[in-house]
DNA sequence: ACAAAAAAGTGTTATAAAGTGCGTTAAAAG
DNA sequence: CTTTTAACGCACTTTATAACACTTTTTTGT
């Protein structure tokens, strides 16, 4: 499991590394890749491990995309969803499209939030963080969603 | 079970140590690892041992994360956990992240006060402690959160 | 369609900063 | 007075990041 704050630089060419602490979390599960994704609600970006994503995917691919919010669901984390060959016992760098980093915020910065949150990450610009922990609310931001049955027990 | 009230030295790497009294408790319930993390209400820094956090962190990042208020508990109590190995044996210190410093205001202060509270320890600045002890009220507190039912037998 | 140029992506190295471990001194407890 | 504990200082190790070089892919112009 992966937890924690991170305030880390991306470099010119848009990659980041993990934080060294989490290698041997990496290592453990036997992880090769990393998925970038988008956030459904807020404008952030959702890291998943390669298992993981495997399991949510297949899940969410599966649901009727005839729901409305499960088919904007699956446009938004599916259909932005970004893998990459990862080597735990490497660099550990990922790469962020040009998409990934608009869609949070992160063009005009070389500083970027890496959160872990258990079994995901999540990639944050800074001052959006900042105004989300001091309990300012975001433009983007979607609260209302009244979730079908279908997605209730999931988890992104 | 460890209780009590110790005002302890953080060094200049901001590393503090367990006072020598909560050994045997370490040693007995055989613990590795200590994680900090943010308190979601006060201006101050919560510490699990291993055990107690795994039971919290997997029920916390189970619960449905599109319902904001979830969300945000996850934010602050997993997002900013940090944990560190820890060795009941040895000098039993534990490095607090300049984040997590910040959070609870003890930036500028080379003294914590680590308050043992059965299953977990607190820490504090000195003064927002004491303001508390006395009653007073603190800028920063968050009193008014309305919890969904998913988390009303949760108890961090 | 092809070659050249530009851009994007990958990999390596060097250096400063952050973190860790341990011995010593100072203070407190018995 | 002796023993234990807490605090401090220093040396060592690890980590993060910026700079650079190289490769591959994409774009552009003829």
């Amino acid at each position: 499991m992966m937890f924690g704050f991170n305030n880390i630089s991306i470099d010119k060419k848009s990659r980041f590394s993990f934080p060294a602490k989490y290698r041997d979390a990496f290592i453990n599960s036997n992880e090769s890749q990393i998925v970038i994704t988008k956030d459904p609600q807020y404008p952030a970006l959702k890291v998943y491990l390669g298992s993981e994503w495997d399991q949510i995917s297949n899940k969410l691919s599966s649901l009727q995309g005839l729901d409305p919010i499960v088919r904007n669901l699956q446009w938004t984390i599916l259909g932005n969803a970004s893998v990459s060959d990862f080597e735990p016992n490497g660099r550990m760098q990922v790469l962020i499209s040009a998409d990934l980093k608009k869609y949070a915020q992160i063009e005009d910065t070389n500083r970027i939030c890496l959160i872990g949150m258990g079994n995901k990450f999540e990639i944050w610009n800074q001052e959006s963080w900042e105004q989300r922990q001091t309990g300012g609310s975001l433009a983007t931001e979607i609260l209302d969603i009244v979730l079908p049955e279908s997605i209730k027990d999931m988890s992104f």
